[in-house]
DNA sequence: ATACGCCCCGTACCATGGTACGGAGTCAAG
DNA sequence: CTTGACTCCGTACCATGGTACGGGGCGTAT
């Protein structure tokens, strides 16, 4: 588990090279010193279990929507141990989510009714496509934008 | 409802003057010949019920996950009335819509136990800290950290 | 007729989350 | 001791979806 050079922890973490250094210069992952902390090693990087842990976070942090900032803090958050913040932030993601699948489901039935009509209704143009041409469907896919 | 100014048009669309002349350039929005057509009317572009349609359009495809890029397609194939590529766009994007809607429900579910966690475990790490991190917080930072 | 607001247009810039490139050094096997 | 894979590092670039800036033109109310 330990001892393990950068392409290995990418691999563990299911990243790439260039992933894992792009989190090291954004402060999410550490760079561990170079060279021969005993024995010997010379000038490349070693990486251990605490690592490949880190990095497991960051990406399933970032699958509940945490963006990469937001991790960062979360990580800072570990070493005070401030409950109370992370219950905060957690409880933020969860409403964010929360509007989130909502509307994501509101567009999902709403193509979903969108596709079936398309498919068995044989007159008329294309529901999908008259969907910005009429007026009946207009408010189907809900009001809100995305970002 | 027609005859609008860009700026009147970008408010019945709920978005920036920018944002439509972004989507103008991307050949999401058409651009209106300026000036005399005849008579006169000066070089100010007049907008139509049309095209506050088209905005909403590109407005609600996008709340559906589309992307720009997609909404172009589908745009394109409203000429063609090509229904069964309509179809199979939004079958795709259903179903992309259902792994996200699924994945962040999860997430959600997750996020939710951890802050319940989190808030009625008086004892041992934050929950929601430890979750991805590891089982034991407090080997989290306590390897080396030495920059 | 002059000020003020809106419009046109090109271009540059922004955030987010990566991805790629190129030169130089290192390491283990053959 | 050479080869080939991997590493280090800085820097540049990418896609997506906008947002901002600045110079100049037009149109209308005062």
């Amino acid at each position: 588990m330990s001892d393990m050079t950068i392409s290995t922890l990418a691999r563990a973490g299911g990243v790439g090279v260039e992933t894992v250094r792009f989190y090291q210069r954004k402060g999410l992952l550490e760079v561990p010193r170079q060279g021969p902390a005993h024995g010997h090693g010379g000038s490349i990087r070693r990486y251990g279990a605490a690592d490949a842990r880190r990095l497991r976070f960051i990406r399933q942090a970032q699958a509940a929507g945490f963006t990469l900032e937001e991790i960062g803090e979360l990580i800072a958050l570990d070493s005070t141990q401030d409950r109370a913040r992370a219950r905060t932030m957690a409880q933020g993601r969860i409403a964010a989510l929360d509007a989130q699948i909502a509307q994501l489901t509101a567009a999902r039935d709403a193509l979903s009714r969108l596709a079936h009509d398309c498919e068995h209704g044989d007159a008329g143009p294309c529901p999908i496509l008259a969907a910005f041409e009429t007026r009946h469907c207009e408010t189907a896919l809900g009001e809100d934008h995305v970002r």
